[in-house]
DNA sequence: CTACACATCAGGGTTTTCCCTGATAATAAG
DNA sequence: CTTATTATCAGGGAAAACCCTGATGTGTAG
């Protein structure tokens, strides 16, 4: 028998880790090796010893998991990564892959997809949930090509244009933020209109999500 | 031997129900008798038969666990109820409480303390994880006897004034929401006005955050 | 019956935001 | 040296949001 494929699990949520160890606790051709709740964990026990593959949360305290892939993927690029999302909107999708991901799975697909993914990412392929392969990855590689794809994940903002972000996403009016910056509020004007186009995103309720998922501000 | 605790299970992930089944599967004085992925089907089986305990994930696509809650207390007294969440913010867990809640559980508890919480509640205690229960409760208690502290999770907001919240932080502009609800602007805006009032808030800002933590939008 | 909360709406004015078309300077990259 | 990016700013108008005062109908609890 071959050696069994080896799995971390970067997840803060010790009931999905541990969930999915007692699932593939029958199974012996695939062993969860070790699993971490954060980014920096992750990345010290990686440095002792590799997995096959990598399956992490995209919503990690100290880290989006779209991150952690994009290092990932330069830093040890022979450890696949599966990317673990609550969520399935487009956007996570191609971010991932973007971020060198070779999958996508929700934490609501059934358990036997789980094997299913890893034995594919093993295989060299790239794997998504059942009707997500097709619907989505089609147009996502035509985009890839492209290089049209804006990432969230990459934050294209500038530093400036961040601090005006969590401004904004604490609730304060441009007047204020531009006696904050000490700059004319046509500046902050503009900022604000650079930000929403780079975003794609078209109200402040939309840019005080963003701030919370980019940590520039509190919940 | 006694006849095992059985246990249903609501969240809309797989791989947390199906952890869970697994984690239990050898254990024989705890039974998961069901999983649901929604509010809907849940109120459908609980009417078939009833568990010892209901574990509700307070993210779910249709309603939020509190609500869930909250419904059973009153129609199924005899069940007890533990809320599982992601988070761990304070007004959830009063908002667990006063929704008739037996329990707060974080989706990254150890896999003993799940037992341990079920196992509590089953007792007739109130289970709370770790120094959740001395930190928070205390605090709590104290405020629920004096009604004094302005308390956001008692949500003090109108079903309506709740509808307005959401599709403020969707991100809609007043005519919008007008339109969506069939009500004038005129009143969109006094609605507004009395939601800014009662939760003593002053920008849009922190309406949106205010929806996050009320579960009334998605990040 | 009488409050009280709730949801609805109007007029009218002020403030803020949004949108468009521009411009300038500094700095970095090619 | 040219180009791109970043950060800065202006004018002017349209749209939206905000603020204040006030009103009506419908329930519900005492």
């Amino acid at each position: 028998m071959n050696r069994p494929i080896t799995l971390y699990i970067i997840d803060d949520h010790t009931l999905v880790t541990d969930g999915i160890k007692a699932m593939l606790a029958g199974n012996n051709s695939l062993t969860v090796a070790a699993c971490f709740s954060n980014g920096a964990d992750f990345f010290r026990g990686i440095k002792i010893s590799q997995p096959d593959v990598a399956l992490i949360d995209i919503q990690l305290p100290d880290m989006s998991g779209i991150e952690i892939a994009r290092i990932l993927s330069e830093t040890y690029p022979q450890v696949k990564t599966l990317i673990l999302s609550a969520l399935e909107d487009e956007a996570s999708v191609t971010a991932a892959i973007k971020s060198g991901a070779r999958g996508y799975l929700t934490k609501d697909c059934p358990k036997d997809e789980l094997i299913k993914a890893v034995e594919s990412v093993i295989a060299g392929n790239i794997y998504f949930g059942e009707g997500l392969s097709e619907r989505m990855f089609k147009g996502y590689l035509q985009k890839l090509t492209r290089q049209e794809v804006p990432d969230e994940s990459k934050a294209i903002l500038t530093d400036r244009e961040k601090e005006v972000v969590q401004l904004f996403a604490e609730g304060l009016l441009y007047k204020q933020i531009a006696d904050r910056l000490q700059i004319s509020i046509k500046t902050v004007e503009t900022h604000k209109a650079n930000i929403m186009r780079k975003l794609e995103i078209k109200n402040t309720a939309e840019l005080v999500k963003y701030a919370i998922r980019q940590n520039l501000t509190s919940l």
